[in-house]
RNA sequence: GGCCCGGUAGUUCAGUUGGUUAGAACGCCAGCCUGUCACGCUGGAGGUCGACGGUUCGAGCCCGUUCCGGGUCGCCA
């Protein structure tokens, strides 16, 4: 039977009582993490969200009590009165380590049953488990310091931008869908059968419209969906701090967010970042790290070979360079110990398995280098290709030949790879602005141009004069925010005059009744006086995973989904029951209960 | 949708070449224990080996199908 709370009132946390409350009567409140019965001494360890305490109950405990503490189990709810005490030994591995309670008086709150796994940190229940009971993962201190560190990074983050005149404002959840981009989730309607709202994949629109209503600077801690497969780093609800500001150009967006990055490490983790933070153009990215979101921490650089191979005889390079492609590589440091000619097959596999035809390898680990192609090279190339790379005895040098659509991401791959092998990334914080994104991408299949971005980016100025000619020399004002080789955020600043925008439309290939029944909205709005403007969305998750050392997005988020974006613990999604299908006008087969 | 890894006691795992009654640790239950702090000691309970089917005299182990979880590629303007 629990018992009553009536009466008591919490004076002190638990992991906040120190050798200065010695003497002092405290009444705190917790849960069982743990009780040690030595027979006439027994001990229990009372957790809350800010440490555990020892409760102590001996020969001066009353018998009625001590019978009580006897009876305790693992994950009880109690509220305990006494007194703080030195222990007479001391624990120094806890703050609270050298005081205990005195216990004068003991209520059992709450019972509870055998947890299905023992709340610790470092816990080896398997997630699927600990996901299904997450209200009890939850109280390990290790999850529910990432929940409170994630609330601090909240309220910085509002901090910040209010201090710099940004207005927070909510936008609808349940909006207009636009066959753009990420898949959308729907909600049907019950007023209008047969008819669906979307959840926002971002409130990209919605912003834009408070720049034109005037607000000039908007936040939001804003929940966005998007109806995709999951990652490590990717939820279908996620959570973005997202912003838009009028009377800016690309410099002002990313001043203001770089004092946002240096602000909130500081506040959160005591830590200094520079300012200006690293920019590097899009172009540049990708021919030296193979990445439009490249990890800085360490170097490996791509060297581009196809110069130096020009009038090779070996046909696989020789095709890449002829057929407009490239041959570049990569060279690992102290490569040729830590890749065997075993690993060397597995690292084959790998680039084979995201796009690659193989992989040309050098390993250079006695006098003379091997490599798998020397034999098609003539005299001195091989020579020349080390060189080239800067490798040096010990190393080996990873080539591929292929298009530069193949080369350079499966380059920038390989290349994350072998750092990860050799264990060469250093634990630190690298931002990098990625800028001047491409405005189009060909479609492989249909060869239609389409917006890397969404269709509202502005090109740049030099740029606009390629648009209805070259859209592959079209660059655009946007950027990426990325940290250690995540994708933080993106942004860019957005087209304002509706002349321009219909030439976008154009290029896209948007005809003019469709643009306007998709956006018609918005190209309206522009011509009621539209101020410049640009923003972008951080990814919160992604940001407090990384800065807490997270290896899941899952273990920052309370309630997350896993990898079929179903929920374990409410099981959700579920089926509906017939009368509210009916009620949305919706046949639905395969639904069995 | 493809590929890779995993599923054996409440939990984490071991389980030999297919062979008697499937083991260990932690947890749980009971008893003992006055300074523990991962307390200790003694004893005990606890199993649909994810599910279904097949091969076999015999399957945790081999084969097939399937479910569940993780990672990844596709996908994510």
């Amino acid at each position: 039977m629990a018992e009553s709370i009536i009466g008591l009132k919490r004076t002190h946390y638990c992991g906040d009582l120190r050798s200065a409350d010695i003497q002092r009567e405290v009444i705190v409140f917790g849960w069982v993490q743990r009780r040690r019965d030595l027979g006439q001494l027994i001990f229990v360890d009372l957790r809350d969200r800010t440490g555990i305490v020892q409760l102590a109950f001996d020969d001066n405990t009353a018998k009625e009590i001590f019978e009580k503490a006897a009876s305790l189990r693992s994950e009880y709810v109690l509220a305990a009165r006494g007194i703080v005490r030195l222990r007479s030994s001391i624990n120094k591995d806890i703050p609270t380590g050298d005081i205990e309670i005195e216990v004068t008086e003991l209520r059992i709150l709450g019972q509870s049953e055998t947890p299905p796994f023992e709340i610790l940190n470092g816990t080896s229940a398997r997630e699927e488990l600990r996901l299904k009971y997450r209200y009890l993962d939850l109280r390990r201190p290790e999850l529910q310091n990432n929940i409170l560190f994630r609330h601090k990074v909240v309220k910085l983050t509002r901090d910040y931008y209010a201090s710099r005149g940004f207005i927070e404002i909510e936008t609808p959840v349940l909006i207009k869908s636009t066959p753009e981009g990420a898949r959308d989730y729907l909600v049907p309607s019950r007023l209008h059968n047969g008819q669906f709202y979307a959840l926002p994949q971002s409130p990209q629109l919605y912003k834009q419209l408070l720049m034109l209503s005037g607000f000039d600077r908007y936040m939001q801690i804003a929940r966005c969906f998007r109806d995709e497969d999951l990652r490590a780093d990717r939820q279908p609800e996620f959570t973005q701090v997202d912003l838009e500001m009028s009377f800016v150009d690309v410099e002002d967006v990313l001043e203001i967010n770089e004092g946002y990055v240096q602000f909130l490490f500081k506040e959160a983790m005591g830590l200094d970042i520079p300012l200006p933070l690293p920019r590097i153009t899009y172009k540049a990215a990708m021919e030296r790290y193979g990445s439009d979101k490249p990890d800085t921490r360490f170097e490996m650089e791509i060297t581009n070979l196809s110069e130096l191979l020009k009038e090779t005889d070996f046909a696989v390079f020789k095709a890449a360079i002829e057929g407009g492609g490239s041959v570049r590589a990569i060279t690992a440091k102290g490569g040729a110990k830590a890749f065997s000619r075993k690993e060397v097959d597995k690292l084959t596999e790998y680039v084979k398995g995201i796009g690659a035809k193989g992989l040309a390898w050098i390993r250079w680990a006695e006098d003379a280098p091997s490599s798998s192609f020397a034999k098609f090279l003539k005299e001195g190339e091989l020579e020349a290709i080390l060189a080239a790379c800067g490798a040096e005895k010990g190393d080996a040098v990873f080539i591929i030949a292929d298009k530069n659509s193949v080369t350079l991401p499966v380059l920038g791959a390989l290349r994350l790879e072998c750092a990860k092998r050799l264990e060469i990334i250093p634990q630190q914080f690298n931002f990098l602005w990625v800028t001047e994104f491409p405005f189009f991408e060909k479609d492989e299949e249909s060869g239609e141009w389409l917006a890397m971005h969404h269709p509202f980016t502005s090109p740049l100025d030099e740029c606009v004069q390629y648009l209805d000619s070259k859209p592959e020399l079209v660059r655009a004002k946007a950027y990426d925010l990325v940290l250690n080789g995540v994708e933080l955020s993106s942004g860019s600043i957005r087209i304002t005059d509706p002349a321009l925008q219909k030439r976008m439309f154009t290029a896209l290939g948007f005809s003019e009744e469709d643009a306007y029944e998709k956006f018609g909205f918005l190209t309206d709005a522009f011509k009621y006086g539209a101020p410049p403007h640009g923003g972008m969305g951080i990814g919160l998750d992604r940001l407090v995973m990384i800065m807490s050392g997270s290896e899941s997005i899952r273990d920052v988020i309370a309630f997350p989904k896993v990898q079929n974006a179903s929920e374990p613990m409410t099981g959700a999604p579920g089926f509906a029951d017939a009368k509210q299908l009916e009620e949305l006008g919706i046949e639905v087969k395969n639904n069995d209960k």
